[in-house]
DNA sequence: ATGGTTATTGACAGCGCTGTCAATGCCGGT
DNA sequence: ACCGGCATTGACAGCGCTGTCAATAACCAT
C-alpha cells in the first residue's frame, strides 16, 4: 500500500496548480471544461480523496455533523441515524456521535468541550436533550448551529418534529371510537416535553368526547419496559379497571401487555392497548400493538438538510449589505405522523 | 461568544512556547512541575480545547475510530456503540459512523474512499461486514488497522467475539434436557459466518445426544422477523411438528412465536421457543424468550481498547531494532456468553 | 488596433498543531 | 574551574488544504 495521494500529486499529474485542483474538488466556478476534465481524470487515476482534517483546518469547517443524544431507545436512535446519514452521505458530510450523560454534573462542560475539539459544523439534538433548557441555552450562547429533532423542545432554536399532542389525541379518539369509556394512560417522564404533549392530547380527546377525567386511570412511567409493568400493575389492580390503556410509548405498552397476560386478561378482548413510536417490537408482540408512527428517518433527514443548508448559507455570509434580515432557520417544521392500527385495539 | 482559544493564546498566557503547551496537552515527559501547572491553569482559564483537525493534520492521526456496519439490528448496534464509545471517551477519541450499503456494486470503493478522506486511526468492522472476504482483503491491503466484532469472520485479521457454536450447542442441550426430541431450527442467512456456527452448534448437540437429524425440521431465514414467520409456518405445517424451535436470532424467534399463537399453540406448553442475542424484545415478549446473551457492550469496549492500543503501539514504532517480532494484535479474543433462560422454554 | 471587461489560473500565506533538532540551563565528577 | 550528560525549553518547518489577491489570457465593442 502506497501512501495516499495528496492534492499536489493530482496537481502535478494534471499539470495545474494545487489551487485549481481544489477548485475542481469543490465544484467552484471559473474552471475551463478542459482543465476540469484533466483534473478529474487525475483524481480518479490517483484515487485521490481530499483529507477532511486538512480541509477542515484550512477552510474553517469540519464537514462533520455532531449527534448529541441521551438515553433514547436503540430503535429510535437507529432510525434517526439512518435518516441523518442518508443526507450526510449525499452532502459528503460525516457523522460523529456524542452520547451525553445527562446525570453527570459537568455535563454541559463535557458537551461544550467535545464541540470545542471536534468542531462539528452543526449539531443535532435528539430528545430528551432538546428539552434541557440549560443545555440549549449553552448551545445558543456558544454560537454553534443546531437543530432539535422529534421534540418541540423548549421553544428555543429550530426543531423538526411531529404534532405529538394531535397524534395522541387521534389515537385516543380511536380508542373511544371502539367503544372504550374507561381509558387508562401511562405517562412518560415529566422532563420530556413530548410526554407532556402526549398526555395533553389524551386529555383533549377525553374532554372532546365528554368523558370525565379519572385520575386513578393515570400512571407515570419512564419510557422503559419495566415502568410499563409497574404502571399496569397499578392501573389493573382495582376492581373498576380501565378497558383500554394508552401508554406513551411502545416499550411501556409492551409492559402493560405483559401484566395483562399475567393477570389472564386477553388482548384486545379484556383490555385494549395502544403505544407510541412504532418500534419494531410493536409488530413483534402478540397481538400486534396499535401505535403512532413518527417518520423518524424523515425527521433526521429533514433536520440534517436544514442544518447543512444553514451552514452553507452562513459560509457565504460575509460581504453584501447587512440590511436584509438575517436568514435564520424557520423555527420549526412539523411533519405528519401516522396511526398504525393493529390487533391490540381491535375487538 | 468569543472565538475559541488556540494553543498560542495559552502559550502567551502561560508565558511559554507553543510547543511546551503541546507537551502538556499530550502528557509528554520532560516538562517541569511548575511549567506544567502554569500551563494547565491557563488551559482551564481559557477553556482551551485542542482542535482535532489540527492535531490530526500535524500529527498524522485523526483521533477518530470508524465504525463500519451493514444492516444489523438497532439494538445490536446500539449496544455496540455504547461499548465503543465508553472506551473512546476515556481515550479522547471520537467515533465516526459509516453505514455500508452491501448491495451497492461500488461498495468497496465507497468504503475505501470514506477511509481515505476521514482517515480514521482504526476501524471496527461489525457483522455481517466482517464476513465479507473481499472487503476484509481490501482493508488488509489498504493497511488500515481494523478489528472485527462479534464475528469469527473469515479468519483474516483480529476479532473479538463469543464462541457462537458452543453457545448454540448449550442452548440446544438445554432444550434436549427439557425433554424435547423433535427440535426445529431456523437458520440465519448463509453469508453470515455466525449463522453457520450457530447451526453447527445445534447439530453438534443433537448428535451428542444421539438424536437423529431431521432435515424437515430445518428452515432458513434472514434474521428478520418476517422470515421467522415464514420459517415457522413451514416448520409447524406438517402433522409431525417439532416440540421446540430454536431460531438463530431473537427477531426470528419472535416470528415463530407469532405463528404459534396464530395456530393456537401455547408456549411453552405446545411449543418451546429459543432465540439468540438477548435483544430487548426477548424480555418484552410473552412469555419471555429464552435466548443467548452476548456481552455486546463488552465486545465493543474490548475491541476498541485493542484497536487503540495497537494504534498507539504503531505510533512509537519508528526507531529501535526491527529484530523483535512485529507486535501484531493477538488474532482473536473469545468472550463468555450467557444463557438467558426464560419462560418460553420452561414447561 | 485600443482600452475595458471578464474568465481562468497560480503564488502565497496561513489554519492550529506536532515532529525535529538545536539551544539553554543544571547536575555531578574530576 | 571544566566537561560530559541529561532535563527542559523553544525555533522552525511543515501537515494538506483553502482564502486572498494578483497575474495572465481571452474576449468584446469601438
Amino acid at each position: 500500500m502506497t501512501s495516499a495521494a495528496t492534492i499536489s500529486d493530482v496537481a502535478i499529474m494534471a499539470g495545474v496548480s494545487i489551487k485549481t485542483v481544489s477548485r475542481v474538488v469543490n465544484r467552484e466556478p471559473n474552471v475551463s471544461e478542459k482543465t476540469r476534465d484533466r483534473v478529474a481524470q487525475a483524481i480518479t487515476q490517483l484515487r485521490y480523496k481530499p483529507s477532511l482534517a486538512a480541509r477542515g483546518l484550512a477552510g474553517g469547517r469540519s464537514f462533520l455533523i455532531g449527534l448529541l443524544y441521551g438515553n433514547a431507545s436503540d430503535s429510535f436512535l437507529g432510525e434517526l441515524q439512518r435518516g441523518i446519514l442518508r443526507t450526510c452521505r449525499e452532502r459528503h458530510y460525516g457523522l460523529a456521535l456524542f452520547p451525553v450523560m445527562q446525570q453527570a454534573p459537568d455535563m454541559q462542560a463535557d458537551v461544550l468541550g467535545w464541540i470545542g475539539s471536534t468542531q462539528p459544523d452543526g449539531i443535532i439534538l435528539s430528545p430528551p436533550l432538546s428539552d434541557d433548557t440549560a443545555l440549549v441555552d449553552a448551545l445558543l450562547e456558544s454560537g454553534v448551529k443546531f437543530i432539535s429533532v422529534s421534540s418541540a423542545g423548549t421553544g428555543r432554536g429550530p426543531a423538526v418534529h411531529i404534532d405529538e399532542a394531535a397524534a395522541a389525541q387521534q389515537m385516543t379518539r380511536h380508542l373511544i371510537g371502539a367503544g372504550h369509556r374507561r381509558l387508562g394512560f401511562v405517562k412518560g417522564p415529566a422532563d420530556h416535553v413530548c410526554s407532556c404533549l402526549r398526555y395533553e392530547g389524551f386529555c383533549a380527546a377525553l374532554s372532546a368526547a365528554g368523558i370525565p377525567f379519572d385520575d386513578s386511570f393515570i400512571a407515570r412511567g419512564d419510557f422503559h419496559f419495566s415502568s410499563g409493568v409497574e404502571a399496569a400493575k397499578q392501573l389493573l389492580s382495582g376492581p373498576n379497571r380501565p378497558t383500554a390503556i394508552f401508554a406513551s410509548n411502545d416499550d411501556m405498552a409492551s409492559g402493560v401487555m405483559h401484566v395483562a397476560y399475567q393477570k389472564g386478561l386477553t388482548i384486545p378482548g379484556d383490555l385494549a392497548v395502544a403505544g407510541f413510536d412504532d418500534t419494531p417490537v410493536s409488530r413483534q408482540l402478540w397481538p400486534g400493538l396499535s401505535t403512532v408512527k413518527q417518520p423518524i428517518q424523515l425527521i433526521g433527514q429533514t433536520a440534517t438538510e436544514r442544518l447543512l443548508t444553514d451552514i452553507s448559507g452562513a459560509k457565504n455570509e460575509n460581504s453584501d449589505n447587512g440590511t436584509e434580515p438575517k436568514h435564520r432557520l424557520a423555527e420549526r417544521e412539523i411533519l405528519p405522523f401516522e396511526l398504525m392500527l393493529r390487533a391490540s385495539t381491535k375487538g
